[in-house]
DNA sequence: AAAATAGTGTCTCTAAGACATTATCAT
DNA sequence: ATGATAATGTCTTAGAGACACTATTTT
């Protein structure tokens, strides 16, 4: 073997090329439904079906930055002005003939953001959309616990290549995010209630939680919320009193952690 | 961009090259210290210098099949014989500049194994060797919580390339996985005590746990452990009585977790 | 007035951690 | 005998969850 790597060193065109490329799983909550940034591809493999945001990476281009300029490319944010927007990266795909035409191993990460606006027309010939997370046809918490889907309105869409795969996990990372980092705190605004923050986290687990401790649970965990000292301009849209703000605190970890309910059952 | 990607995608190879090479991280624990799969580099760069096990991905090889492929040539387990070895993605490494001889992608994976042999002599060209992970200087357990580091005997190596990082990040994510799933059950035999269970846990995490309610929890938790009905031959080598062995369930997921003792410090 | 919501109080149960205790084994 | 260890028991405290309740606001 050390032959073959010892060559490959000098001379790793003498390899089958590989090729190398970034796509990206951005969340967003829009109406109370988590929904994900796609790509309709306008050429084969794959026409027609809706893809992740991706692209091959750049010369000189570190992963995280090719994944930040493709969602810009996509949503007309400027790069730099993602600063809302939480990266990270998911994990690399690379089983052979995941791609039909060569071998593409792809580095995927995930994306985080408030409400962004729809994306930017004519700023890429693909057609590009916020699609509703649970119009995809993905087992979702209620499927993992029993209790009877509801698919919600809208298309279920077949996404391109395993790209299906790396949104479900993308899912799961969010979804498990949740509970040991203050990540809800990315898909509101800087300044936020504390039911506007339970509806992320009801969102994005598709569970509802009771409101009285949900409350009374996130305040006590250190770092998490500060409080702005204010409170909304008027009560709820149906009544009630006026929410006090908070913005996110310092806190990296949630501590106590805020667990989801009732996992017992997806643990074997 | 369109156009860019359009070419790219039906000829890749007018981009500058990229490589796709698999490290592995691999674990084990011997005699009582946590111990790292280390190769030394022959040729430059970092020649003289120990790195992780990895190498170009073969065509047609699937990701986690070539750290497989790898982790076997270099302990001289068979491939096929890796059965109790856990094997997890770590993460994609692909800084420009971190190999200089070209644009390297590294895909890191993750190995926990018990005590395997040492690296068969022979099997490459190269030094490979078990190294206690202590000897290398990391920032550990002890350091995050301003405790006083004890730098335990043995050379402090400088790792080829960014693989001090990544060995960083492989044990920041073993140390987390300890807590959550059964994955400790993997550096010790089929069947072991919960005292042997505990040592893994105290070597990983570099902290002492109280014997009597790591016993009294790790039992507590469902789908952890199955007792065997039988016990050790003899007590332990300072007397006591014989233990009761277990074997480890069926549990993926431990619930409620072992968190580690006092990490309220490294939440901020 | 009626309904909805923000925020707090109370109670129960689980679990973590500190510590003690008993039984068993090696030297 | 002595010391070490396995396994269990006890007590205190923190936290999760269910539920009730008050105050405030909108329609």
């Amino acid at each position: 073997m050390t032959e073959e790597e010892f060559l490959a060193t000098y001379d790793p065109r003498a390899y089958p090329p590989v090729a190398v490329t970034v796509d990206v799983v951005a969340f967003t909550i829009r109406d109370g439904r988590l929904h994900l940034l796609l790509v309709r591809r306008a050429a084969p493999p794959h026409a027609g079906h809706w893809a992740l945001p991706g692209g091959f990476v750049h010369p000189d281009e570190d992963l995280p930055t090719g994944a930040g300029r493709e969602l810009a490319e996509e949503t007309g944010v400027q790069a730099g002005a993602l600063g809302r927007v939480h990266l990270e990266q998911l994990g690399t795909y690379g089983a052979p003939g995941r791609d039909p035409r060569m071998r593409v191993v792809s580095v995927a990460y995930l994306a985080f953001a408030p409400d962004l606006p729809d994306p930017a027309a004519g700023s890429d010939a693909d057609e590009a959309a916020w699609v509703a997370v649970d119009s995809l046809g993905l087992p979702d918490a209620a499927t993992l616990t029993g209790r009877p889907v509801q698919q919600r309105p809208g298309t279920t869409r077949k996404l391109a290549f395993d790209h299906t795969r790396i949104v479900a996990d993308g899912l799961d990372r969010a979804r498990s995010k949740l509970e040991y980092t203050p990540l809800a705190t990315r898909f509101v605004g800087p300044e936020f209630t504390i039911a506007e923050l339970r509806a992320v986290y009801e969102t994005v687990w598709g569970d509802t939680l009771h409101a009285g401790n949900f409350h009374r649970k996130v305040l006590s965990v250190p770092g998490f919320l500060d409080s702005v000292g204010a409170t909304t301009d008027r009560g709820g849209a149906r009544g009630g009193p006026r929410a006090r703000l908070y913005r996110a605190g310092d806190a990296r970890l949630l501590h106590p952690a805020l667990l989801r309910p009732s996992r017992e059952e997806a643990v074997r």
